[in-house]
DNA sequence: TTATTTTTTGGTATCGATACCATTCTTGAT
DNA sequence: ATCAAGAATGGTATCGATACCAAAAAATAA
């Protein structure tokens, strides 16, 4: 690697004969300077290989053109999705993402916030929606735009972009109890520290309970070690053999919808005549697999648009700060 | 949120009766200042809720601690492992990552560095290993470390992390042909885009040749649209139509085999009696799809790990400058 | 005690860009 | 021809931290 130091905008200044103050304007406001200085600038940018250093330009005009983001993990494929629409809609706008995870550990994302402040964004993106003190008092000194993602918070820091989990839940209980399930189970979703499926889980028990059913959930102890798969498996060994009657189950995620069907299929259980299944999500597994599962399509991309929208201009953003983005019940082969 | 500016160094230097100089030494370098005055410059951060401010670090020391990151895709589910080590060690470090992906575009690359370079990273992660000119010129004309992830290059740039996708490849072609296989497809990895899937499949085509045998890839257009899962099914209208004798095949990924074996299990072709199925990556869905899938084992998190060390002491680093870290593979019910 | 080293502390210049203001140069209107 | 309004350009101060150097205080050696 080269040892040369940084080319600066004032040896492009120099080069091109004019002032420093008109290298910036060409790289920022370029119809501010005429057409022959305008090509001269850009030609000894090309010739330097100048790259403007972007960390001064925030000291001196207070805008990073940063923007940070805090999620619980990146190994999860729905979130995945609404990162991407994030980061492509902000860098077309010529803005950066500053991503860090918590691992699902709230005791990190105080630790994360406070680094990513350090940076001075000029907007911060939460996918928690319950805060701790440090956090909430963090948030609140700061003057920047702060987007809660997913889950829908009943009172808002600022701007919240996402659906309601909790509704979603409820449709999808009342789907399987309309379509004559006399035991529905819910699968998943009890670790407290996932609140997007506790909330649905919520969901589940109010249809339930409205339609004077008895809920049933499993597993009803922190089972955070089993994956998905493994989750949807082990129902049947642990649930279905505590309650043989339940003729329908409502899954926390597609992943554990689909560890129930494989496991299913492998019991010769016949669904949806023995037993309709229910996802949550709208992954492609959830079509793709071969199973035709019935699920929630969520819209992850479109969150991420939105949400780098709402960022770009907080003040439209703030003229309806909750920014519902709904949900879709896809009713397929499994119910 | 509230309107207040930043709080400075300065603020905190006058409220604890100390120089600039000195609160800023209570944050980088505590041992050098003295028990009393420091904790006289604690309280006041404390006090004035101060985030000291990074870029304005960043400018006057040259450093700024971050690093940034080029994934093809935040969407895959290897990535995302690495990115969590990578992250995850690198905070603890007190660093952070920004994170740039191109959507497989190689056009995007060389403008996602540009950005990077323009926060002045201490360092590069590329997971690309074949650049455009550009892209090598940028990389040349920099005295930062930069580390190639995954594929191993031939030629590094600086350091590389990661492991042969072509021995893997070549591995399994091997594993294959001694379980007695005499037609073994090959099934994705066309698109050029995906250099790590090419190389595999060149691995397996060494292998085939070594062995005298005849290979057969599949398929042999741009299927970019197919998902893994989508791509696996429509296997078995292409290729297994037009060539019924094939008993084995190897798929670019664990999503891929995933595909054959469902289609498998709804054709009623017995795995692994009438057909062997290999998958790569070893993702949980290799082994809790209850399919039991031979595979190869990838350390994703180990690359990231390693990557963030190499990142932190690029002259340890340097030393041996092409690490790699190997793979398994894990013969099980499948094949 | 004095000389010498070590530790602690602060002042000032500096990093590389942009903000702000002042100046020069155009252009068109009167 | 004169003036006003606007466009184009540059000089200088500034953002908030750290580097570098120098001074003061404390510890140690002679």
């Amino acid at each position: 690697m080269g040892k040369e130091k940084w080319v600066t905008m004032k040896d492009v200044a120099n080069l091109a004969n004019v002032g420093t103050i008109t290298v910036s304007r060409v790289l920022r406001t370029p119809q501010k300077v005429s057409e022959p200085k305008r090509k001269r600038v850009l030609k000894a940018i090309e010739e330097l290989g100048y790259v403007p250093d972007n960390t001064a330009g925030a000291l001196s005009s207070s805008k990073s053109r940063v923007f940070g983001a805090i999620v619980s993990t990146i190994n999860d494929s729905v979130f995945a999705q609404t990162l991407d629409g994030l980061s492509s809609t902000l860098r077309a706008a010529g803005y950066e993402l500053l991503l860090t995870s918590t691992n699902y550990d709230p005791d990190v994302e105080e630790d994360a916030l406070r680094a990513l402040l350090a940076r001075r964004p000029d907007g911060i993106v939460l996918t928690s929606t319950t805060h701790s003190a440090g956090v909430s008092k963090l948030v609140e000194s700061v003057s920047i735009p702060v987007i809660e993602i997913w889950q829908l918070p009943s009172a808002p820091l600022d701007i919240a972009v996402g659906f309601s989990n909790f509704r979603a839940g409820y449709d999808m209980g009342r789907h399987l109890i309309d379509g004559g399930r006399k035991n529905i189970a819910f699968l998943g979703g009890h670790e407290p520290k996932n609140e997007r499926g506790c909330r649905r889980r919520d969901g589940y028990l109010a249809a339930l309970r409205d339609s004077g059913m008895v809920p049933i959930t499993w597993p009803n102890e922190d089972q955070d070690l089993l994956s998905g798969i493994e989750l949807g498996a082990a129902f049947f060994e642990g649930c279905l053999n505590e309650t043989p009657k339940i003729d329908g189950v409502m899954c926390v995620s597609d992943q554990v919808a689909l560890g129930v069907l494989c496991e299913a299929r492998r019991r010769n259980v016949e669904v949806p005549k023995d037993l309709a299944v229910a996802g949550f999500g709208g992954f492609e597994i959830s079509t793709q697999s071969g199973f035709d599962l019935t699920t929630i399509e969520v819209p992850g991309m479109e969150i991420g648009v939105a949400t780098a929208k709402a960022l770009l201009d907080p003040d439209a953003g703030r003229a309806n700060k909750v920014i519902d983005l709904g949900y879709k019940l896809i009713a397929r082969g499994t119910t």
